[in-house]
DNA sequence: GTGGTCTAGACCACC
DNA sequence: GTGGTCTAGACCACA
């Protein structure tokens, strides 16, 4: 897995394991990797790993059963949705919106993008 | 001004002068703002704000003339496109309209937001 | 560690892990000194250090793990002498002839100095 | 004329002087060009070209008649020569050498740029 | 522990 | 006045 520099690490992991529940490869009420599985297998230490969790336990997304591991909560990826919609709208779209237009990107570019993913 | 935290602030600055000369409210072969100056409109320290020019600098955005200041080359606007763009197009929109799918946020909304900059 | 007043000391220091690097003292894959054991080694501020290591990061001669150290590339040789050797030959050895020509230095004591080094 | 931006434009003058008057352009006892001549053209602040001039002043290498202009003193190249020799030999040769055998660099091309200057 | 960023304040050379 | 470098000291995120 690589990372971007720009972003911490954590927060890269918690939007990697929020892909995963939204596509639905980690489904509800799943037991989901082990902090340290899943850390050597991206090749991070587990100290990371565990904060993506713990982070995401807050949230609500994931919960712990003792001894046993992580699991994805019945609600996750409503959570999901109705925690990254609003401000996503409200504030990503309209800056990538202005960016594009600064750098003469056209719509259509975006369009067939969007429609390629 | 105000500054996002997820980014750091000279990169922040760079941006908001990129931003000023594709909008050409810096235009080419002017002097931009000194660093003191610049530094004590925005409120931030000098060091900083050298930061971004030095940054903007090695990327051939900005050029100096030694006791004199800061200057916007020539073909300034071309650089920052092409620097920009292709990261853009290639590594941004696929990640954002990735996003916007698993957030079931459809083509419309976006159009919108585009067309209202 | 002593500076010479007519050049930067960070560009110094820059020169001094490049020699390093370049007589194996420092090799490649190995981590080295961190920024404030190099700092307090060479009783230099951290910053000066870091600005130091934060250009041959740009030059993609040493590397950084995030949390761990700096590291040397596996080329770091090969890019020094390449980003070195065009500018020296081109231009830093015919301006040293010159000049010893216009200072009537021979060619001899010039041989004596490189055999003796 | 172009400066290098890692000396300072006085000094690079001042060598530039240096240079005419050992290979005799500028000879003895002749007026050399008013600061305002020299400075337009080799656009540089007049500021600038009068620091030069002070400091061949002090040297003894160039002097002033009231009114005037200046003048390369009579013994102008010896003075030259003194003045850079020693250094030149003890201090630079030898790091320029050291230099060369870091990059690889074989005498022999150091040899051949000596011949073609 | 590591790097990375930022502030405050100083000094220098140059124009 | 301008940029450029350096110090001192702080705080943060990451491993």
């Amino acid at each position: 897995m690589e990372f971007k520099k720009n972003q911490t690490i954590y927060m890269q992991i918690a939007d990697f394991i929020c892909e995963n529940i939204l596509t639905e490869k980690w489904s509800s009420a799943n037991k989901i990797p082990s902090v340290r599985e899943l850390a050597s297998k991206i090749e991070v230490n587990p100290n990371t790993v565990m904060r993506s969790y713990s982070y995401l336990q807050d949230e609500g997304i994931i919960y712990n059963k003792r001894g046993i591991g992580f699991f994805v909560s019945d609600d996750a990826s409503k959570m999901i949705k109705e925690l990254q919609r609003q401000t996503f709208i409200e504030s990503e779209i309209p800056d990538f919106a202005k960016r594009m237009k600064l750098l003469d990107i056209s719509l259509n570019i975006f369009e067939k993008a969007f429609k390629a993913v």
